[in-house]
DNA sequence: ACAAAAGTGTTGCGGCTACACCCATGC
DNA sequence: GCATGGGTGTAGCCGCAACACTTTTGT
């Protein structure tokens, strides 16, 4: 390769809003930074960007390296490139955003030094973060909110198995707003994509639920027309 | 600032989808490269973002330099980081995108000798375009038909004034299909945000239609709460 | 008068909202 | 038996799709 491209000091990094839901409450994935700038600061995981991996396969292994989760189906939300956004440098950041069910991944172990620890820790009442990552958090937020209305993300937080109170709950937490539950359960089974099981819940002190699983394959047969059009924006 | 970022030869650039729409068809410019590599290939505005400016910034300042625009209301669409999208090295591309009216802008004059012209090109029809600045128009292609569903977009591209015959095959361009003219009239109507206006059509063999104006402020007042959504993202 | 596009209403259906009570279970 | 959440139906409104003819104007 020819030397023809000019030379900048700026450097590409990218940060992960991964949510989660636990415990009745809707979380994001953190980590407490182990290097300056911001040492010991709580921020979203993220790193800089090697010169030979996509954005996209950078994403998953910074995201793999600071929290030892592998293989995240995250997708790009928003580039941020205002000139101070890292204290040292020019720093170009891609914000990655995914939702994962947080269920078996309690331990969370960092395989870099970079990162002290990575836990989850709850929306409500964030403190402030390094960098601008309040910011993008804020932009994940809503997009989130704005999506749950037009797409089945609301599965991709909840157990394998859930009632319709638990979806129910996390639509309320999410949009911020009480939803009447006659009309939400009645608007959600007419989908048909959601498969009742035989099973009910389990060891609650009032009568139990039954249990539903998100049919994926029928979704995606419903919406296909809706899908192709998704494809790559 | 202490030298304490990695240095990698990793540069950003900006890519542009400007679209508009001029005797009955949806265009978008482009220029005639004058640099290697792709020189003599048609591609997006595009171009390397500096040191000391944003991406927002950087994009206005590019589109300006390429094209003899000013000021476009350009949005961030998407963040291409492939490792061989350029054959010179590592460059990474955020691609902007906004609508815009071609009225009375016909002399576009690249003020940097990297464009030899800039023009506008009907989108039926494309031709290969430089890196992968094909796959980068698809994908705001795809994005402008989505948003013409819920965003009054399409106002950006139409004269101030207009018919609603006018601003109904632009729909129908947009989203390649036909549709009602009575349900069309209607519906837009019946937002409330179209004013009508007394002048009438002019210098057409057929009966002169009425003329309209979009009128953004009842647009906001009718539409707040989602502008607030909209806000960030 | 004719060609070309402007302009106009009704009906049926499906989805959304608002709203209140009985049921099953564990303790 | 009581507390707790589980589960259910109806009626009115609104937006959407389907559908065809008359009016105006310029030539």
């Amino acid at each position: 390769m020819e030397a023809t491209l000019p030379k900048f000091d700026s450097i590409f990094s990218i940060d992960c809003v991964i949510f989660g839901f636990e415990a009745g409450e809707l979380k994001i994935l953190l980590i407490e930074r182990n290097e300056e700038p911001f040492k010991d600061w709580l921020a979203l995981p993220g790193y800089f960007v090697e010169q030979n991996e996509s954005i996209d396969d950078g994403a998953k292994r910074i995201l793999h390296e600071l929290t030892g989760l592998h293989n995240l189906p995250i997708k790009q939300l928003h580039t941020f490139g205002e000139v101070n956004r890292h204290p040292q440098g020019r720093v170009i950041t891609v914000a990655y955003l995914a939702l994962i069910r947080i269920m078996g991944q309690k331990e969370l172990t960092p395989i870099t030094h970079y990162a002290k620890k990575a836990f989850w820790h709850p929306v409500k009442d964030l403190p402030k973060l390094a960098f601008d990552h309040t910011e993008i958090f804020q932009t994940a937020f809503r997009r989130v909110r704005k999506r749950l209305n037009y797409q089945p993300i609301a599965f991709d937080l909840l157990p394998e198995k859930f009632t319709l109170t638990q979806l129910q709950s996390l639509y309320e937490i999410i949009l911020d707003k009480k939803l009447d539950k006659r009309n939400f359960r009645k608007k959600m089974l007419s989908y048909g994509f959601l498969k009742e099981l035989s099973e009910k819940q389990k060891g609650v002190s009032y009568r139990a639920a039954k249990l539903y699983k998100f049919d994926r394959r029928k979704y995606n047969k419903i919406f296909q027309a809706e899908l192709a059009m998704e494809g790559g924006s």
